[in-house]
DNA sequence: ATGAGTGCAAAGGCTTTGCATTAGG
DNA sequence: CCTAATGCAAAGCCTTTGCACTCAT
């Protein structure tokens, strides 16, 4: 995905909610894009020393509302988040149990199709409408082993 | 599963790492296996008035390093536990985008096969050793509609 | 008796919020 | 100009920890 590209979704994202695509914005988006793996905001901060803690949170939790970033797991107890698929792809994620480190990863499409058909069954009768599914593969990496 | 066989588990795998199965460790064991879906901390101190935060707290962290206990994923950004799958056999989770709500389910033998063995290329190829797999189906719940 | 486990309360750390200031349309 | 967005600092809330007490072996 092109960055011009990562943009001007973004922007769209957020003006149909009613909200700008300002500096801060952007600017969180430029990290998540430049990182390979889910962020938490600590992380964030650390990262780039011009955002400031409230600006990280309060611009997140924008940003997640308008579909331009989503949280994710990790194994730990913070949020991380990451550009939404529609900006990023679809992927999903190798996690360390041991060190919790997260990895993007895309697995065979057979896999996918497999998801999405074979389990609307389940998910209709539990009285859901299906979004979307997330796999998560725990492992050890190759430094925990 | 048996409540006897699940208490048995627990008291073994805490043994094997030089934990006692105590009376605060029962009960937190009892309140996960009564409730059929995950809890947070604060849950279970709401559900149980006998058992104290700090003890919540504490006995969780043991149980999780025992593998009584695991963390899993919720929309929210606080953990939260169920019995481990050896306790509470395999399954999923339906998790509901909007308010949170997340319900167990299990899928069908072929998705979970699949998962497996169509998966393991990839995680070898990250330099991964594969340890389990993680689903979680994003919805929207009959309430939340 | 002796160390593990517990409970209370205080400390800690991440996240959220109030308010004055700045920036964008 | 006028409202949205920002930055700082303070407040909040969940979680962790110190310490004295209790329980089990």
């Amino acid at each position: 995905m092109a960055s011009n590209d990562i943009h001007e979704i973004a922007e769209k994202k957020l003006a149909s909610i009613q909200q700008r695509y300002s500096s801060r914005r952007r600017r969180l988006v430029e990290t998540l894009e430049r990182a390979d793996h889910p962020l938490i905001a600590t992380d964030i901060v650390a990262i780039d020393d011009d955002l400031p803690q409230s600006s990280v949170y309060r611009n997140l939790a924008v940003l997640e509302s308008a579909g331009v970033v989503v949280k994710v797991l990790t194994n730990g107890d913070r949020a991380a988040f990451e550009l939404a698929e529609e900006l990023k792809g679809h992927h999903h994620h190798l996690v360390c149990v041991q060190c919790g480190l997260v990895l993007d990863i895309d697995v065979p499409n057979e896999v996918e199709e497999l998801l999405d058909s074979g389990l609307a069954g389940v998910v209709a009768a539990a009285g859901f409408s299906l979004v979307g599914h997330r796999l998560d593969l725990m492992g050890r990496c190759r430094d925990c082993q």
